[in-house]
DNA sequence: GTCTATACATGGATAGAC
DNA sequence: GTCTATCCATGTATAGAC
């Protein structure tokens, strides 16, 4: 509801009544509104981070890692899609939200860093910023939440495949 | 104050303090919130289907039409970041926002089209899916409003440029 | 663990004086 | 064109019965 309505464009009474109770019986279970929000956005950022720490993201080549974590953020993303989507429109507005966007400029940082080892190593082209190439890449991975819908048939691997091919390859034949 | 605090946790109070006048001071210029909303919304709109009706956007093969459309969007949401940004944040909670969100999926067809065209001229690789690929190119356009600040020294062409490499001739050197 | 009832603040919006 | 004052609905949250 969150996602669909936006945090504040949701009320507790909303939320009460999708689950068929009173407001109050929400509040026996969590200490506010804003309690909703923070877990959902640590489970997000809890998957996200997993990622940086698999196996094929912490040795080979720069540019294999930077491969193995987009592919493995669009899975995160499909996985847990309603937090990881409410994480991505958080702006920083309340202590919660500040927090989680630190976390996630954690994460951005990681994505330069790999960009620019892979510059280093002359697998990825000079002539970008890799501080701009992070942003576009990832605001590309972070782009599919907007559409993605579960139930079309349309698997996280081969969204991760089509997304790894036009920006690694391009689209250019 | 829309993009900074999302628009249901904007309240007209907030406006009002902000602009140095009551609540009531501004119900005698507009209608409402909601048209406060509109008004910015058609601006963003406008401003993007004037692009797509540019001599580059008309004539000539589908490939070099979606990059100039990809790279006049650019311009266009720097130009317009505040609006734009509005835009990309619409939900459709309200009939103004159904029926902006109505007139982006057209600007989204038009961009689905043009890559279907490139592909079948042999100048887009055929092993991407149209449909998932004109996703993922204007979800990576559309993030630039996260982070793009006009007072960095980054011209809107610089991150057309680094845009139009990525996705036309990859990422790979 | 859920309910009814309610407190108290803030929301959008209007009336009418100046 | 802006103000003060106010309406009424809704917001988050709590008290206390069951």
């Amino acid at each position: 509801m969150f996602n669909e309505r936006g945090y504040d464009g949701t009320s507790m009474e909303d939320l009460a009544r999708a689950l068929g109770v009173t407001k109050s019986a929400i509040y026996h279970h969590v200490s506010g509104k804003t309690e909703l929000l923070r877990q959902s956005l640590d489970l997000a950022l809890d998957a996200l981070f997993a990622v940086t720490r698999e196996e094929g993201a912490t040795s080979g080549p720069a540019a294999d890692r930077l491969d193995h974590v987009l592919r493995g953020s669009v899975r995160v993303l499909v996985e847990e899609l309603p937090h990881v989507t409410l994480l991505l429109r958080v702006r920083g507005n309340s202590e919660v939200e500040k927090h989680a966007l630190e976390r996630r400029r954690e994460f951005d940082h990681h994505i330069a860093g790999l960009v620019r080892e892979g510059i280093v190593d002359g697998d990825i082209r000079s002539d970008i910023d890799p501080a701009v190439a992070s942003r576009l890449l990832f605001g590309m991975v972070n782009s599919i939440v907007e559409w993605y819908k579960p139930d079309r048939g349309l698997t996280a691997e081969e969204v991760a495949d089509a997304l790894s091919t036009i920006t690694f390859r391009g689209m250019h034949s």
